[in-house]
DNA sequence: CGGTCTATTGAACGCTGTCAATCATGGTGG
DNA sequence: CCACCATGATTGACAGCGTTCAATAGACCG
């Protein structure tokens, strides 16, 4: 997956992939509390990570899709720190964290690879933070989608159109709003004609508009 | 400021730390669009990390005291993402990050010490997105105040009293409050005996009232 | 085809935001 | 040294957004 390697570092590389492991939708590929050994590099799939306070009140903290890896909540204190669900039947790439960091030390640019995915992850949950203290209802979602759509994008697949993998309550509790809330938003979009959508379908008919409400500053 | 090291070792660490700077009140140690360089070991002081939107909204995305490190957020892009600003008047370690890599390479026990660092960001991040998307606003001030006393208590200060080093509306920003829903939370507090507030000053007269307010079940 | 899960929609409530006035504090300069 | 001013904090009244509770409809799956 990184780039910047040459043939003799890539087949290096390879070792650090213990081996591949499925799950199913539904099944966690770890839970919180569980001993930390391996990152996972997602194959294909879709997954949800979540933390559980001692009340029971959930907070989805991410979607991740292929190319994305998940599990460094772990490293900090050798136990996970949420959970990881599979929204649908995945495979992911399981890389032990020794191995990755006995590797690291031979390959400066694998070394520094961890450190971005790492320094991403702190900069993607300073965006959420941003969103769950400043934005309404509206925003959230618009930013949601437009997130989805450019990784998605990213992906090979289309800008204009998805099939979510999550209920609305899933939605809801990754953006601080209830799911009655979240649905209402995508109701009023569809009024609008920004978007159409149908239980997990959405077609985006106005992306501009989507990004106006994103950020209405921008669009003075 | 890590453990496990031997003298020799020691020895070592100090090549990654180029030289201090400090930062007067008010003042940036970096700000977001900043070519990205070194982390900053914090020595003394206290600082806020916050992001802006294009439309000018602000997010405190944390607050920083001395043994903490700050800039992990600039690696993934080469460039800070956020601001850091001394709230008092700071000295902190600047740890070229080149110079951390290049040493983390020969001290596994270094390596392991930046990768637990990041790790334990994230996993702080999680428990924030946790307190935005979940709590009411007393819970939220009051998961702030605890932790805030757990982090100075750790440092050989007191468990039951502190002076903020914030004002309201940045303890808001934080919290994903308004200034004034921040200073009746405080008020109610007071009223019911919980803790004593004159400005900045903040006595402790019931921890487990307010521990019972953060976790509302646990206390059944 | 029934049963369960998910989504939509309506109505009423309540927490937090907004707007505004007042008070406290600390720094500055006359 | 004190008056002054700017900044920060508190408090009240009211409005509004999102939640809560509830009913209904739709989709999926055995």
């Amino acid at each position: 997956m990184p780039v910047g390697f040459n043939v003799d570092e890539m087949k290096r590389l390879d070792e650090v992939v213990e081996k591949r492991r499925r799950v199913k939708q539904g099944e966690l590929l770890f839970n919180s509390g569980d001993t930390f050994t391996s990152l996972y590099a997602i194959r294909t799939g879709f997954f949800k990570t979540c933390v559980t306070s001692e009340d029971g009140r959930e907070q989805v903290t991410g979607f991740q899709m292929a190319g994305e890896i998940i599990g460094m909540d772990g490293i900090v204190s050798d136990r996970h720190n949420c959970n990881a669900v599979a929204l649908e039947d995945a495979e992911v790439c399981v890389m032990p964290f020794a191995t990755v960091e006995d590797l690291s030390r031979e390959l400066p640019a694998l070394q520094r690879h961890v450190h971005k995915i790492m320094s991403r992850e702190i900069v993607r949950e300073n965006s959420v933070m941003m969103l769950l203290g400043n934005m309404r209802a509206e925003e959230r979602l618009a930013a949601f989608l437009l997130n989805l759509l450019q990784r998605l994008h990213a992906r090979g697949l289309s800008q204009s159109e998805l099939v979510l993998r999550m209920t609305r309550e899933e939605i809801g509790s990754y953006l601080g709003l209830k799911l009655e809330t979240v649905s209402r938003a995508f109701s009023k979009f569809s009024e609008e004609g920004i978007i159409e959508v149908k239980q997990r379908y959405v077609k985006i008919l106005a992306p501009e508009a989507l990004k106006k409400i994103f950020n209405p500053q921008t669009y003075f």
